[in-house]
DNA sequence: CTATATTTGTGCGTATGTATC
DNA sequence: CGATACATACGCACAAATATA
């Protein structure tokens, strides 16, 4: 005879049964799991054990908890979000069936720090444009962005944000008609508790961030933008 | 009087102190932390507390804990992975100065599944050969991967893998002399336990997989293959 | 090589705070 | 308002891996 048990942690388990039950659909996106007290009595475990196999299962994305009210099964509609020449935001929502909005968290003009007058190919201190804001699916938070411009360039573009609501009408108002994204840079991080707040995840969330520098025909720095994207609702796409 | 303290949560507060103290470079790469015990004592909180801080700086990729041994801090050597038309893991790694290692861990040949048939475009149990390994530069796992391959094309991969001990000298010698990345799938994950163990990560941490189809000259579909890479050890970049 | 101390990992119990219902 | 449910924090104990004498 033998006991073969490789003998995992007991949270460890928990978390891969009840991730099989999720897989199985033994619940429904959106509905409520039992509490953990509930839980935690199935498994015959301490609630913090419960939780903490909870916690696993809540980083990669598949359930959500809501405080004072319960733990829910994340419902999850992956958007591609291809990653060509040009970024259309607006139309990579639309072609997965949903409302694309964009809203604007701040609007400043500073001076430019040490990253982003490198990245511009501007002396540090130059006076810079920086917009902050979400974009979101229906309501559903696909991305937090960050842009920086130089204010020299474009010095009515705090403004006419304001009005047209979008980056890119907003800059060819300001006599820009066309740039091209020269190179991104990709790396995957977990979401600490400002950006979680943002994109409405659970901290420890997996999360993708891309940073860009967009030119003008002339290949002169325009924009120098980072984005990050929620790593369990969108996919990026790249095509050669 | 007020007492305007947003009221963060203990551990939270921990975690931004010790964060800053890294970035201060207040501890040298690889060096050891003070203990658990001696943190908790220096905060005058619970172990568990301190633990949890401790957690999401791990998670961060900026701590590795040794059991028994203690906590360390990451040593962190970025390394750029350019996501071309063709795949040049060897030349990345070399590019950053170091030594490109590949190590199969697995090589089986099997029925195709749904995903993995659509993907090659072949009816669901086509036998494939699945090729599993890790890729390192130097000593440190910077990527695992799963490619999928037609095994009606190419009888005798397996063999050559071994031989020869590279995908792409493999593909040569099965006859293959070309073949290109068609599209590629970008999203980020937090590594399991499985993952993080091929990896050397700690659970949790953050993960770039990408999936990609490759193609030979006439678009017929040659591999599958899909990507975890560590995040907090490579960048993907794309340029256009 | 063995024994012992140290250090991280897991698990239980209890209590209290805070948001939701 | 009270009841419910998740979040945080303390304390104790032991297991497992490592380091050291």
């Amino acid at each position: 005879m033998s006991a073969p048990i490789p003998k995992q942690s007991l949270w460890s388990e928990i978390a891969d049964t009840l991730a099989a039950e999720l897989a199985r659909g033994a619940y429904r996106p959106g509905e409520r799991l039992p509490s953990e007290a509930e839980l935690a009595r199935r498994f015959g475990v301490n609630r913090h054990t419960l939780r903490r196999a909870l916690a696993r299962l809540t980083a990669e994305g598949k359930l959500f908890p809501r405080r004072g009210a319960g733990v829910f099964v994340a419902d999850h509609a992956m958007t591609d979000y291809p990653l060509g020449r040009r970024v259309r935001f607006s139309q990579a929502v639309s072609a997965a069936g949903q409302t694309p909005t964009r809203c604007f968290s701040r609007i400043e003009t500073r001076g430019a720090d040490a990253d982003e007058a490198q990245n511009l190919a501007l002396p540090p201190g130059t006076p810079v444009h920086v917009v902050e804001g979400v974009s979101l699916a229906d309501t559903t938070p696909l991305a937090a962005f960050r842009s920086v411009f130089p204010a020299g360039r474009f010095p009515g573009l705090p403004a006419r944000l304001g009005e047209t609501g979008s980056i890119t009408l907003a800059l060819q108002a300001e006599g820009l008609t066309d740039y091209t994204r020269a190179q991104t840079r990709i790396v995957a991080k977990v979401a600490g508790a400002a950006l979680a707040a943002r994109l409405m995840l659970a901290e420890g969330a997996p999360v993708l961030r891309t940073r860009a520098v967009n030119v003008d025909g002339t290949g002169q720095p325009v924009e120098y933008g980072t984005t990050w994207f929620a790593g369990d609702r969108v996919a990026l796409t790249v095509a050669p």
